[in-house]
DNA sequence: TCTCGTTTCTTCCGTGTTAGAACTAACCCA
DNA sequence: TGGGTTAGTTCTAACACGGAAGAAACGAGA
């Protein structure tokens, strides 16, 4: 187990790239010698390498910045829904390097883990380090699935199938963590320090950073984003709340009015399509879902006073062809004392998914890290019972 | 300067009452001799004491627990409006020991600074060990107001100017997030690590605290909680939106909407006690203004992940005439699955505001502290320019 | 070409914080 | 009176950290 120190020295090498132990003094708060120090057994383990960065043309001794040792590890992300898996490989930075989307057959666990086990061994990639597993539903310690209502898992250890099934250790999580902590570490929040993440496709995912940690609420498994009442005039949920984030902007129910508009069957990606060519019917429908996600926008970044969000999912389609709805949406919610929305748009759509699942197994990879020994053990450490992820209450 | 642990300590035992060192070990994850080192100096400079709590019945050595020494302190805490000063004298636990509300009769910073310190020294206290100044509008660095729309005030470094008058170190901090560490450090917050905070009053505030630490954006001090739309038929609120926070719930609309129907002018207090005696026209109202205040509890709740609100204000005594309308609100717009929301309300109306500004105070006392000097210079300490309040980006 | 200035990084070493092991203190109970 | 139990202390080794000074590696100018 590292240090506080070492652990921030590898996070911070891994998130901000090549970069000089010059400039990790100031970012981690340590002294010179302290760099030199931590660094060292990083080095000598050959999990970072020095560059020699010739020089910039600058006047000085040149700076010998750190890196990730490259082709160090790969790592899997899985998101698994109701009826597919989306299975990502990834590089040390969660750059994705292999994806695969597959039906999933069937929804008992130990069956599902060895559908898991196949799709990542399919993906052909060598020295996988660990796999991470994003669920929609409540997720424990990392390890088990407390609930997840579209498989019908209650109390289920799944981390320990997976492992079983695949040799290589597993980290569990819930989908919009996952999607937050991927955001945090390789996305936005490396300049945020917090933000909200607002995710659109066949329902409405929300998570929220804060000081630059991601809120690992129990609520964060129950989707409570999803129902926030947006509309007055909207349509009707299934749950029965009118216009609520549901009902305006996943993307079912767009295809559902547009397609009643029409009188005939359309998917969410038609709708979008003649909305964009200026279709009466489905513009209307887009413009009011656009004004919807924009006022969910601002009252997110208003009730949790982080002016930053990051629009992510599958139907983030959404945004491109109604841009300039959502944001004066957000801006006519916005107090114009206030500073500016920042929004960030993620349009990598399901494969984002699939990379939060990968930022999971980054980061468990991360706590799992010997100094003492040889630099194989990465991959091969045994998934030990001591893991920590989620463990503080 | 403490360090880190001697910090925790400090703040352990302030917060937590008499303690023993072996629970300390525990809550500061600490081992049990770098208790007996770090409590000692806090001993020896007459800081801290050991209560001799003879034996409660179990087996074992009795503990020694450690409380901060009686009598150690006073505090002061202003909460300046535009027209008025609200002054607590508090111990070393933020509760009030004088409190006095008096008329402001101008708003130039000096003269305002005087006025405090008038109040201030009319309290009585001795030993005061600094004063905390909470104000609507944002602070900069704990010292300097940034802007204060109710004082019409801009780049007032107005702790200074107190310090001047008083010659007490003094703090600056924007009025909800005074209030809101106040709850953290000895209200709601010693048993629980996020929660919203709600005042209702002349306007609405809101404040937020996640993972133990009060949000500290500039956002705050700009009150985006107050024109949260919450009823699409109620009145419209000075700024134009209509069924806004500040119009459903501020004390004025709700006794103007009640004046109205009567054809009379009423006050807020009149207003709540029609409501409790059951006159239809101040009931409507009422009931709106509870059905309102449960949407805001439950759209903050939902969207920060955290499970707990304090409501706070002068204006709260809405709460008590319609608590189940409000209750009834915020299960309305709560997942079944999710945990019901913890409300804590804080009764003590104005005085909540200018014990928030005394915890200012003693915050910054906390920081304050020299365990080489003599217990007298807590209070003598000049007022430094070294002050590091909310100096963090 | 040689020195000087500049910036990065390293070596050496003193300081201060921490926890393990063993111990003492102070009680209850039999 | 002596054993059991829990709280707290003393001693000490480990170690993380930063200050001071120096080494390394360059550009720039004489």
């Amino acid at each position: 187990m590292l240090s506080d120190s070492e652990s921030a020295l590898a996070r911070a090498v891994l998130i901000h790239g090549p970069i000089s132990r010059s400039e990790l003094t100031s970012r981690l708060g340590l002294s010179p010698p302290s760099l030199t120090r931590l660094a060292k057994p990083f080095l000598d383990a050959g999990l970072l390498v020095e560059l020699d960065d010739r020089t910039d043309g600058s006047v000085g001794r040149p700076v010998r910045p750190l890196d990730v040792r490259p082709g160090l590890a790969h790592f899997a992300g899985v998101k698994v829904t109701g009826d597919s898996l989306h299975v990502a490989g990834t590089d040390v930075r969660a750059r994705l390097v292999a994806y695969e989307e597959r039906p999933l057959h069937g929804r008992d666990p130990a069956g599902v883990a060895a559908e898991i086990a196949r799709a990542v061994r399919d993906l052909g990639l060598d020295r996988i380090a660990g796999v991470g597993v994003a669920i929609g539903g409540a997720v424990r310690d990392g390890r088990v699935v407390e609930f997840a209502p579209f498989l019908d898992w209650t109390d289920v250890p799944f981390a320990e199938l997976v492992e079983a099934e695949l040799g290589v250790p597993a980290s569990l999580e819930n989908d919009l963590v996952a999607l937050a902590e991927a955001e945090l570490w390789f996305g936005l929040g490396r300049d945020i320090p917090g933000f909200v993440v607002i995710t659109i496709g066949a329902g409405i995912g929300y998570a929220l950073v804060v000081n630059g940690q991601v809120v690992h609420s129990r609520e964060a498994g129950v989707g409570l984003g999803g129902h926030i009442p947006l509309s007055t005039t909207g349509p009707v949920c299934h749950s029965g709340h009118r216009g609520c984030a549901e009902a305006m902007l996943a993307s079912g129910s767009i295809a559902a009015q547009v397609s009643a508009a029409h009188r005939r069957p359309l998917d969410y990606a038609e709708a979008l399509r003649l909305a964009h060519d200026g279709d009466p019917a489905a513009s209307t429908v887009v413009d009011e879902a656009a004004t919807a996600l924009g006022r969910l926008v601002a009252l997110s970044v208003n009730l949790t006073l982080q002016p930053a969000a990051v629009l992510a999912g599958e139907g983030i389609g959404l945004f491109a062809v109604a841009e300039a709805r959502v944001r004066a949406a957000i801006a006519a919610d916005r107090d114009p004392r206030a500073e500016p929305v920042r929004l960030y748009v993620d349009e990598s759509g399901f494969s984002a998914w699939a990379r939060g699942a990968a930022t999971i197994a980054i980061q468990d990879a991360v706590e799992r890290i010997r100094l003492d020994q040889p630099v194989q053990d990465l991959m091969t450490a045994p998934a030990g019972s001591g893991e920590t992820r989620g463990a503080t209450p």
